[in-house]
DNA sequence: GTCTATAAATAGATAGAC
DNA sequence: GTCTATCTATTTATAGAC
């Protein structure tokens, strides 16, 4: 009841802001991004951003964390549920991928901030990206005690799965553009290649069959608090 | 003769500004940068920027030319040069760790081009930049002409290579700060184990002793015009 | 070649009506 | 919860002295 009103409560106009301010932010970056764009990207205004998140800075911490506290759930999943190592690690990649291919504007966003330094990271914001590598770290781990995997360094195993997928996703757009501009240049795997190819890659790189030169850093640092 | 002038003409100011519009461009983006900025980062001004380059995105340009034109060259050098497939592949990947590392911005600047979708990348940009994936698109097709590579996606394959050297390297400072917020949690792999690491991982990939499903997108497709 | 001063546009943020 | 109007700071770019 008095529901026809001018411009009544809609109880979403929180999550419209965060949506719009995802791709506002992964376009433009985070000085680039304007928020008066933000808001009328969500049919609002910029007051209303203010309202709900305080501050340009707020909705931007806001989006990250939320990608990350999915993140860090969907591989603990994958790295706790039943199966061999090789089938976590394939599970990882799986999480991986589908999570970010249901934000494709995430990468952008992490990308900027990798440039930035993490200017914008407060340490709770730290705390749920870093469950992402320690999982990928903790299933290695495990296959390395039972012998199926071979030792390797955490940190680039890991950015041998992360950097594939995360650079095929955010170079999407800038493909299609190009191909605009010049002609057919590059194929267009789809998700299932994607996967099938990353996971393939990560079975090869930790495979125990095939011998390569042992890593030259230590597993144990990955584990640390 | 004539030489000390109180502002004399200093031949390298055009260089200068180079230089510090990278780091702007790296750690700011294209909106967030500032030539005022980038003026006095080079010791001079933001006039100065308008005299050599005539626009911000002018000086932006002849940036990522640069780079290009050094990577492209380089790369061709390791795919025409003598030696295997093998050899040539990871000549390929030394090279672009090597200009990668001796250019630590210029991920930064990449990573945010993508985010914008390529929207600062003109036809002649872009045709300085393709050299680089075609050529390595060259080595994996004769590497599985004489049989010692397996057919694999092009554009995957090529990813699997660039990914974790450009997320290692841009990530490098965000790591950084990362653990000054939280304490040690990575490991801290040099330039060296980066390169042994990637050239493993890709021979690995395309090794063709070991068995893995065929692509489902061609390699032809990289090859044309 | 190098500078200062300034024009013109747009940014993030806030006040206060409804 | 939602809006308009506005304040203040900063932006790209240019004009013109030296």
């Amino acid at each position: 009841m008095a529901r026809p009103r001018r411009q009544p409560h809609r109880p979403d106009s929180r999550a419209r802001l965060l949506a719009a301010a995802g791709l506002e932010f992964a376009r433009h970056g985070y000085a680039g991004a304007s928020v008066d764009r933000i808001g009328a990207r969500a049919r609002l205004n910029k007051a209303m951003l203010y309202y709900h998140f305080g501050s340009k800075a707020g909705i931007y911490r806001e989006i990250l964390r939320d990608v990350f506290r999915t993140l860090g759930d969907g591989v603990r999943g994958a790295a706790e549920g039943p199966g061999s190592p090789e089938q976590r690690l394939c599970g990882f990649v799986e999480v991986i991928a589908r999570e970010v291919a249901r934000r494709p504007h995430f990468p952008h966003i992490m990308m900027r901030e990798m440039a930035e330094q993490g200017l914008h990271l407060d340490e709770e914001t730290l705390r749920l990206l870093l469950v992402v590598p320690r999982t990928f770290a903790q299933i290695v781990g495990q296959g390395v005690l039972t012998g199926v995997f071979r030792p390797v360094d955490p940190l680039l195993a890991y950015l041998s799965v992360l950097g594939p997928v995360v650079i095929f996703t955010a170079s999407a757009s800038m493909r299609a553009e190009a191909m605009k501009k010049i002609g057919p240049v590059f194929t267009q795997p789809g998700h299932d290649d994607l996967v099938a190819h990353v996971q393939a890659v990560a079975l090869g790189m930790l495979s125990s069959t095939k011998g390569a030169a042992p890593p030259r850093t230590t597993l144990e640092t990955f584990h640390g608090a």
